[in-house]
DNA sequence: TCACTTCCTTCGACTACAAAACTAAGTCAG
DNA sequence: CTGACTTAGTTTTGTAGTCGAAGGAAGTGA
């Protein structure tokens, strides 16, 4: 199935605004919304009805009165997971139930094995979310169209073409070029699947839970793989092929400058990415095994994998560096599994106020991406509930 | 005088856009502008109905039948200088008086001694202004509201504030760091002043002039100084500070690395400007006094320099495949004196092709910048013409 | 001359939103 | 515990923007 982008109601009162406000808490009562939309009370009283009629949002009783009438209290509808969402990494997938305020309800971690091909994967991930969905207490007690399953969305670390939801030319994902994973899926469930770029959906996560307030951001997920989502007036820049934030393959000084899959030596992610520090530090003689490994190794203060991580950071830092400059972003946030890395990330910053216009860092937030091992699927779901909102 | 950002209706049917469509041509009559703008026929008439009776619009009588009733064309009140633009260079300004449509009337060139400071020199260009549009022959003739000057745009070779019209810390302009251009120019004229960086305006100019129709845009100003302007979603995208483009002092690979006048070493502007090369040349003996005798000496054949246009070339794909991978645009396209340089050109292309994502060079655009020398003046009428059509 | 096309306007209807009036339900001072 | 005031939300009415249908204007072509 083919998704159209983000429509343009997204800022400024539309009814997606409206219920993110309700769902992050800004706004409890259609006064508020009033308040925050600027937009007139009857027509506030209009939409709610209206959201409310679709099941997104629902009316929790009276609140407590600030000196005149209590307001009638709005909440999105919780506890209903009725959004799935697989957050597909190299070797383990997140997969998720979350309810339409991008709440998570349910969610686990299951290993995966990219190499057994799209399908194999893909059919045992939809699996789990349908189990997740229905295993949810809330939605078996009330069972209802509230709680039915309303869209899946699924993060893959390679370029995806959002609009088509076809995969191209992914350098770590052997078997899945050229695969159609909106088409595949469209024949298991039948509502609809947004699929997207891992890094993209980790931004949008990040972006609605953290800075939804900035226009313009800059994510980096810096994992096995290493790649960023990018926020520009306040929505996600696909760019033209939706190719927009691949980072992995820029090339940084590095000496020697080890050799990358895609053929080239001296990419960001033959340095600086996750599989890549396992690489250098086992060609050193240190016997790691994975990422998880790599990191002990770090936080124990081994000198080795310390002195990588920082060559990582400035790596990163160099390219960061050239994108602050030229896209001047209110932010920056690190995320993935690299993001707790302490000397990664103050080697990273160094790197950037050395190299940026006084101007770009000056006000700038450097940051760790918050929202921890879930933002990959809130953003999956946001997409999702975005989709669903703009259709209602 | 504070401007905010281009109002939301710039695209989808606003009068602006209509306003553009009959100025470049592509519309000629309401029917046209119906079918273009999707909109129904009576609401363009409604549009153009009001158009005209603000001057923005004129009928010009009859146009061709297609086989029934004779369009009334439309047409932008043309030969009436109404937009002062002034496109502030290094060592010359470009002062136009330009018409509604963003055609240029009139024209030229100044030498302009940027270290007078910015009294003495926006004096003297302002005055310029006012004597291009009074002389304006179409003017003078009529004479009435529609050939008054409704605004004037500037263009800054350094980091400008958009939204205050403050120059910040400019690497090339001694004296006039934190000056207010926009009040400075306020007590001078009784229009709104329009100020932004040049390379922005290039951008606007450009993308008005050659790629309406694409969403993502870069435009690299490669002259005595190098800069960018960018193209977001249809708009100028100036980030968070404004200064969003200026990649100037990214650093790049150069052996010897060329100190640059911000302090650091191997800055892009140190390396690729136009200042680089004569300052690079002359250091190799040979005697050129700007960058007009570099750029002879390149087309000359001349070897040393055609190296260091290489080099150059090199250097800005460098910083410039960065941006393609991170922002993924339809086009790149560079302008400026030195983008007539066919060796930088040419190495800057490879270098691009070499260190991009395939999937994000597939289908770019690399090109020169069209519109020549009047690129600049041009993106400042749009920016002051896009302002005038909102407040109406 | 008549059917048909294209261009544009007029008019009625619909929609989105707002302003004002009104109902509902509370607080608080005396 | 009563009445003035405050806040919340609905209903009613009005207005601006847009569309669709119908129709007038001005042409072409058989």
């Amino acid at each position: 199935m083919t998704i159209d982008d983000a429509p343009r109601d997204a800022l400024r009162g539309g009814p997606r605004e409206l219920l993110r406000w309700v769902a992050t808490g800004a706004a409890v009562s259609r006064a508020d919304l009033s308040r925050l939309s600027g937009l007139s009370p009857s027509t506030v009283s209009q939409r709610v009805e209206a959201l409310i009629s679709q099941g997104l949002l629902e009316e929790t009783g009276a609140g407590r009165s600030r000196g005149g009438r209590r307001p009638r209290q709005l909440a999105v509808p919780t506890g209903g997971a009725v959004v799935g969402a697989i957050d597909l990494g190299a070797h383990h997938a997140r997969v998720g139930a979350l309810d339409l305020s991008g709440r998570v309800v349910q969610a686990r971690t299951l290993p995966v094995r990219i190499e057994d091909g799209p399908e194999a994967v893909l059919g045992a991930l939809l699996a789990e979310v349908a189990t997740l969905v229905d295993g949810d207490p809330a939605a078996s007690r009330g069972g209802s169209a509230t709680g039915a399953l309303r869209g899946v969305g699924i993060g893959i670390p390679g370029p995806v073409q959002h609009s088509t939801g076809r995969i191209v030319s992914p350098s770590r994902m052997p078997g899945w070029n050229g695969f159609d994973v909106a088409a595949f899926c469209a024949g298991r469930v039948d509502v609809p699947v947004i699929v997207d770029n891992d890094a993209n959906l980790m931004a949008l996560g990040a972006h609605r839970t953290a800075h939804s307030e900035l226009d313009h951001a800059v994510y980096i997920k810096a994992g096995t793989g290493i790649g960023s989502g990018v926020i520009s007036s306040g929505r996600l820049h696909r760019g033209a092929q939706g190719s927009a934030g691949d980072i992995s393959h820029c090339r940084v000084v590095a000496d020697p400058a080890p050799p990358c899959t895609c053929g080239n030596a001296g990419c960001l992610e033959a340095v600086a990415s996750g599989a890549a520090l396992v690489t250098a530090l086992r060609g050193q003689g240190v016997p790691v095994s994975d990422l998880t490994g790599v990191i002990r190794l770090i936080d124990d203060g081994d000198r080795q994998a310390t002195a990588l991580a920082r060559q990582a950071g400035r790596a990163v830092g160099e390219i960061l560096a050239v994108v602050v400059n030229f896209f001047n972003p209110q932010v920056v946030a690190i995320g993935g599994r690299l993001a707790d890395c302490e000397p990664l990330l103050a080697s990273m910053r160094a790197t950037l106020y050395e190299r940026c216009l006084p101007l770009a860092t000056q006000t700038l937030l450097i940051e760790r991406v918050a929202a921890g091992q879930d933002v990959g699927i809130t953003g999956a779901a946001h997409l999702v509930i975005d989709h669903v909102v703009a259709a209602a």
